[in-house]
DNA sequence: ATATCTAGCTTTGTCGGACAAACAGATAAG
DNA sequence: CTTATCTGTTTGTCCGACAAAGCTAGATAT
């Protein structure tokens, strides 16, 4: 094959150019996060394109969470946050139809690796900040809503405690569509938050005391427990999306 | 507090309208994967907004991957592909600067997990794809490059093969990190290649064996070569930018 | 002199219209 | 029946414009 006489044409978009210029900055560190972008007119001038062009790169790297606007809605790089993007994948996740199944297996590793990782990590101040939610979890035993609400957050806390940010950003995607199921659970299931509280009394208590073995055990627990009471309303091998829906519309009546 | 006499008007952009008005046909399933979404012009008028407007809308969409262009560039829903999310999370570790330890402890649980699903789970398909690759594997033991690709086409094989959607797409973000180090490594310690092939020939065994101890064991093994060849050329401490940043350096040397 | 207000400038969000290139479908030629 | 051509659509880009919201600096009040 002969060396050809002309090299491939771009064939990007002046958009989509314009965004990955931007993102490609960002990337190597020269825009450092919190700092400005510049007006729109200033990209309209550094690109050469029209302003309609430079907006509308804006809006994919704004939806990729790498820049965002601030109050005064001026540009600026910004570190994507990772509950953005859980979010994203959570609903892809839902449009694949993944059964409760599927999220309850994957939780359950996740969560234990979790549970590890604060009991070898977790710092004073993260054991505090789980003993105050558990605290706030005992004064709301009997509110489902409430209580659902907290038990999500002790588990970002126990993520957190782990001080491994990739497994908290693994976590997340499945933790957001597997939390919100707790307060269906604790509202149908009498004890069911009395039973969750103490789990997690029994789980702090492990991390401070650097008790690996109990920690697992009492995470182990606790999603089973969830599991349990999850099928007694609903089948694990229906998709998630079908199950949120029932539930929703039986609120509804 | 006197009952408010007006509700909060919308304070949301029009291009966020429009984007949220498609998703949510798209989420609740009014609006198939595959179908088409029509026409700028037909959004133009049934929104009441401009051109322009919808299109800022539409770049939105796209970036989150619910809606594409077919080859004729006409829109059309889609299943949002977890390798293109994936990649926004990996970039988003980059930026927080996570270190290769939190990556290796992260994969290893996600790695354990899915060669469980994998040896409960495979079917002959799965084992036959995974056998392909091995074979594939074997012919090129000796290019690092290579061998790294098929390295992580196994793992991606591995995840499918555990039946677990919610798992293939937990690993994702940080096996695009984690595994194109494997050419580094690889390349750099003799008997390398040898020996990843070795591990995911045992591995390969031990799910079609049904054998879940085996799989585990090998599994562990594998990473754990990875990691002591990965200390022989980097700091597990290390972020993984700057680790990247060096040894593109030094391959341009 | 300090604090506050007001007017003007800047920037964003939206709009209308325009045009070239790429494309799909229909039509004509082989 | 295939190939080539024509024609209307659609996308990507551009230009210019304007109202609303934010910012800035000078004017005004205390």
């Amino acid at each position: 094959m002969a060396t050809p006489l002309f090299r491939r044409i771009d064939v990007a978009p002046a958009y989509q150019k314009v965004a990955d210029a931007i993102e490609r900055e960002i990337i190597n560190g020269r825009i450092k996060p919190g700092e400005p972008i510049g007006t729109e007119q200033q990209l309209v001038e550094q690109f050469g394109v029209n302003r309609s062009t430079v907006r509308e790169g804006i809006r994919v790297l704004e939806e990729g969470g790498l820049i965002r606007r601030d109050s005064s809605r001026r540009l600026q790089a910004c570190l994507p946050r990772y509950n953005k993007l859980a979010t994203r994948l959570s609903r892809a996740l839902i449009l694949h139809e993944v059964t409760f199944r599927e999220l309850f297996e994957t939780s359950m590793t996740l969560e234990v690796a979790s549970v590890e990782g604060a009991v070898e990590r977790a710092t004073d101040e993260n054991l505090a900040e789980l003993a105050g939610n558990l605290a706030r979890s005992a004064a709301v035993v009997g509110n489902p809503a409430g209580l659902a609400e907290l038990d999500a957050e002790f588990h970002v806390l126990m993520a957190k405690a782990s001080q491994n940010r990739v497994l908290q950003l693994a976590r997340e995607p499945a933790a957001q569509l597997f939390f919100p199921t707790t307060e269906m659970i604790v509202g149908g299931v009498p004890e069911g938050g009395a039973r969750l509280v103490e789990a997690h009394r029994h789980i702090l208590d492990a991390i401070g005391r650097r008790d690996k073995e109990a920690g697992v055990l009492w995470t182990q627990r606790h999603l089973q427990d969830w599991r349990r009471g999850f099928e007694k309303i609903a089948s694990l091998d229906r998709s998630v999306e079908h199950t949120y829906m029932e539930h929703a519309h039986a609120a509804r009546q």
